[in-house]
DNA sequence: TCAAGAAAGTGGACATGTCAACCTTTTCGT
DNA sequence: ACGAAAAGGTTGACATGTCCACTTTCTTGA
C-alpha cells in the first residue's frame, strides 16, 4: 500500500475506492461549487448560475439566448428564471434576436461588467490554486479523461446490449 | 491543435477550457447523476440518496447513523429527511445505538436487500463501462487528481494570503 | 405553399440540496 | 464530579435543480 491510497482513506473511511467514480466525482464537484458560492458571497449575492452567464457574456461569447444558455449548461427553464431575475436585478438587459424571433440577445449592464471586474480575479486565482495542486502529468490528463466519462455517462445502453 | 482538443471543442462551443476545471467537472457530475438516476428508475423509485444509504449499509460498512452519513457525504438534514422516507417505505428499520445513545444503526429489510440485489449488478456494468472509458494512464491518474482536487476546494485562504 | 414537426422560451409542480436554530447526549478540562 | 464545549439528530425555511406541458416561431418536406 503506498501513501496515495491511505490518504483517499481518509477521506471515504476506508472504502475501496475503484467502485466510487461517480460518487468521487460527485463530491468534488459539491466542494468546487461551495468554494465557488463562498467566493461570490464575499463580493455580492450573485447565484453560481448568475455568474456562469455574465461571465459567458462578459467573454464576449455569441450573446444570443440559446448559445449563452449552451454554453452555461443551465437546464431550459431555470436558464429562463435566472435570466429573469438577472433583468429584474439590474445586471442584464435583452433585445430580440434579429434572425430567429424565438430567441433574445443578453447584453450586460455597467453593473454586471463592474462585478465581472471584481470577481473575476478571485476566480481566476481559484482556479490557478487548483491546478497548482495537479502534477503536471495530471494536468495534461484530466480534461481528456473527464471528457472521455462524459460522453461514456450519457447513455445507459450497455445494459441490454444483449437484446439487440 | 491536436484532435483532442477538437474533441473537447464540440462539448462547449469552442471555448478555451483550461479556463474552466471546475465547469467541466459540475457538468460530468450533473451527467453521472443523471445516468445513474435513469438506471435506478429502471427498477423502482429509489432516489440517487436512498440508494447510497441501501448501498453502504448493504456492502456491510459500520450502520450507525454517524459512519454512514459520513461514507454517503450526504448533510446532516438530509440525511435525517432520506432515512425517515426509507423507515415509512418500508427499506430499513433503526434501533438505538448501544454505545452513543444519539446515533441510531440502520438495519435494512428484506425489501432494501432484493432492491440491493436488482440494481448492484447493473450499477456495476455501469462503473466497468466508464473505466473502460478510460485509458490505463488515466484510471490511475484520475482518483487521486481527484482527491487533490477536492484538498484544494476546501479553502479560500490563498485569496488573501498577504494580508497575514 | 402549407401542414407537420422540431426547436425555443415560459411557467408550474415537484425533488433535491443547503443552511441555521434547536435540543439531547457525549466528551473534555478543571 | 461538574460545567462547558463539541457532536449528533431533527426540523423548518429557503435555494437550486429537474421535469413536463404549453405557446410561439422556425424548418422541412410533400
Amino acid at each position: 500500500m503506498n501513501d496515495q491510497s491511505e490518504t483517499l482513506e481518509q477521506t471515504t473511511g476506508g472504502l475501496d475506492l475503484a467502485l466510487l467514480l461517480p460518487f468521487q466525482i460527485t463530491q468534488l464537484s459539491g466542494k468546487l461549487a461551495a468554494q465557488a458560492r463562498a467566493i461570490l458571497s464575499r463580493h455580492g449575492t450573485l447565484s453560481l448560475a448568475q455568474w456562469r452567464i455574465i461571465r459567458i457574456v462578459a467573454m464576449g461569447l455569441p450573446p444570443q439566448s440559446t448559445a449563452v444558455r449552451k454554453s452555461s449548461g443551465i437546464d431550459k427553464g431555470q436558464f429562463s428564471k435566472t435570466v429573469n431575475v438577472l433583468i429584474d436585478e439590474g445586471y442584464v438587459t435583452t433585445r430580440p434576436c434579429p434572425f430567429d424571433h424565438r430567441q433574445f440577445e443578453v447584453i450586460l449592464t455597467d453593473k454586471a461588467i463592474a462585478a465581472h471586474a471584481r470577481l473575476a480575479p478571485e476566480l481566476d486565482a481559484r482556479q490557478a490554486h487548483l491546478l497548482a495542486a495537479l502534477t503536471d502529468a495530471q494536468r495534461e490528463m484530466i480534461l481528456p479523461a473527464i471528457h472521455a466519462l462524459a460522453k461514456a455517462a450519457e447513455t445507459i445502453d450497455f445494459l441490454n446490449k444483449d437484446k439487440d
